[in-house]
DNA sequence: CCGTTCCTGGAT
DNA sequence: ATCCAGGAACGG
C-alpha cells in the first residue's frame, strides 16, 4: 500500500492530532511487529510519553516524544495508523493501541502483518531499522539531477525499475509510482540504469518528482485499503496512467497497456511508447 | 540476479 | 484450489 506519498499523507494527517497528547496506556497484541523489543518493554517505554512530532524518511515514520524516546513505524504492505475514538470497535487486525489522554487512541491495523515497529533511543532505532541505509529523499531540494544521474550510474547493469524500487538507491518509491514515472518519461522498465542517456534521465528525474508531488497533493493512491490517519482515502488512483491499466488504451498512442514482470514485480507499460536502453 | 519468505484475503 | 497483491530482508 504505502509508498512515499501515502506515508507523507499519514504523517500530515496524524501529526496535528497527536502533538502534545500523552500516551496513558499502550497495548500490543502481535509481538512480531516489534523488531527490537519485547511487548512488555514496548508498552512500558511508551506509557507516559508525550508526542511532539513525526518525521518521514522514505516510507518510514519516526515518532518523537518530549523525551529521548523514538518510535519508528514502517507500514509494510497493508499497515494503517488510525486516530480513532476509544469507545469505537477496533477494525479487524488491529494490533496496537496507544490510548491517549483524551477520548481518542492511536491504533495500528495491518492485515498482512508485514509492518515493523522499532522503539528505543535515536541511535537504536536508526541502526536497528534500515533508516540509516536509505538513499536520498527524491523530493528534497538538495537532491539535484546530477546526484540522481550519479545514482543511476552507481547501478549501471541493474534494471531501472529495480533501481527505483531499491530503498538504498532512492528512498520512498514503490511499485505504483515507479510504473507511473517510467511511463511518463517513456522509459522501458527493463532499461539498464547506466545506459539511459543523460537527456532521457533528465525526464525521469522530472517525472519522478512530479509524480510523487502529485501523489501527495492527491493524498495518496487508494487501491484496496490505504487510508490516512483519519480513515480518509486518497484520490491519485484516478490519475494513474499505467499502473493497473492493463488492457486499456495508452493515453499517448492508444495502444493497449500491457502487464509484464520486472524485478519480480507486476509492471505496467506501453511497449510502443517506452524505449528500452541497453 | 533470482527465488523465497513473512501474512491475510480477494479474485478467478 | 490456485494465484496475486502497494514491501523488503534474506539466501543461493
Amino acid at each position: 500500500m504505502p509508498e512515499l506519498p501515502e506515508v507523507e499523507t499519514v504523517k500530515r494527517s496524524l501529526e496535528p492530532l497527536i502533538k502534545g497528547e500523552q500516551v496513558i496506556n499502550a497495548k500490543i497484541n502481535y509481538p512480531n511487529l516489534l523488531k527490537n523489543s519485547s511487548s512488555e518493554k514496548f508498552e512500558e517505554k511508551l506509557e507516559g510519553q508525550i508526542f511532539s512530532s513525526i518525521c518521514r524518511r522514505g516510507k518510514y515514520l519516526m515518532f518523537n516524544f518530549d523525551s529521548s524516546l523514538k518510535m519508528i513505524v514502517h507500514l509494510g504492505m497493508s499497515g494503517q495508523l488510525r486516530y480513532e475514538k476509544k469507545n469505537t470497535d477496533p477494525k479487524k487486525h488491529t494490533h496496537v493501541f496507544l490510548e491517549l489522554d483524551s477520548e481518542y487512541e492511536l491504533r495500528y491495523v495491518d492485515v498482512r502483518k508485514f509492518g515493523r515497529i522499532y522503539i528505543g533511543t535515536y541511535d537504536e532505532v536508526i541502526n536497528e531499522s534500515s533508516w540509516h541505509k536509505l538513499g536520498p529523499e527524491p523530493l528534497s531540494k538538495e537532491f539535484s539531477f546530477e546526484e540522481f544521474f550519479q545514482v543511476l550510474n552507481d547501478y549501471p547493469k541493474k534494471k531501472i525499475k529495480a533501481v527505483l524500487l531499491d530503498q538504498h538507491a532512492i528512498a520512498g518509491i514503490g511499485n505504483i509510482y515507479a510504473d507511473e514515472m517510467l511511463f511518463r518519461s517513456k522509459i522501458h522498465p527493463r532499461s539498464l540504469s547506466g545506459s539511459i542517456p543523460k537527456e532521457i534521465a533528465k525526464k525521469l528525474y522530472k517525472q519522478m518528482r512530479e509524480v510523487l508531488k502529485l501523489g501527495i497533493e492527491n493524498h495518496g493512491t487508494t487501491l484496496n485499503d490505504y487510508v490516512d490517519g483519519l480513515g480518509d482515502e486518497g484520490s491519485f488512483q484516478f490519475s494513474l496512467k499505467a499502473y493497473g491499466r492493463e488492457g486499456q488504451e495508452c493515453e499517448y498512442c492508444s495502444q493497449e497497456i500491457s502487464k509484464i514482470k520486472v524485478a519480480g514485480r507486476s509492471t505496467h507499460i506501453c511497449t510502443n511508447c517506452q524505449v528500452k536502453y541497453c
